[in-house]
DNA sequence: CAATTGACGTAGT
DNA sequence: CACTACGCCAATT
């Protein structure tokens, strides 16, 4: 299993109305420090709708630039009908970022796929 | 096998 | 606040 597998695998789990940060699924896929290729895994993928791909967002609440969505405005538009909170342009991660516990359940998902 | 490349992050200016 | 410089690391070439 590559690491781009686990990135999707742990982006799938990203519950609506809820984003992630780069760094969150990077920890989940084993190591922080791999938060560059998560977003070269998810702009790689070409599986379809399958992976919410518009939940990941960078550490400051940014929506990703233009590449895969049509635009920042799509990507904020997709996650505001989830529910998901913004301030200005940027999400309110007070409001909307994954929770701690959630994070948590995703790991452990995560932990299971590893040892297969 | 070495070089290149990014949907990133942090620290410093 | 904005911009820059540098670090990081798997995948691709």
């Amino acid at each position: 299993m590559t690491l781009a597998e686990k990135v999707y695998a742990a982006v799938q789990k990203i519950p609506r109305g809820k984003v992630a940060v780069y760094s969150q699924i990077a920890a989940l896929c084993g190591n922080r420090n791999l938060r560059r290729f998560v977003g070269n895994a998810l702009r790689n993928y070409s599986g379809g709708t399958c992976v919410p791909c518009h939940r990941v967002v960078n550490a400051r609440g940014e929506c990703s630039g233009s590449l895969a969505f049509g635009g920042t405005d799509a990507q904020k538009n997709r996650l505001l009908e989830e529910g998901v909170f913004f301030n200005g342009n940027k999400v309110d991660f007070s409001r909307s970022l994954l929770s701690e516990d959630k994070f948590q359940e995703i790991a452990a998902f995560l932990y299971s796929l590893n040892t297969q």
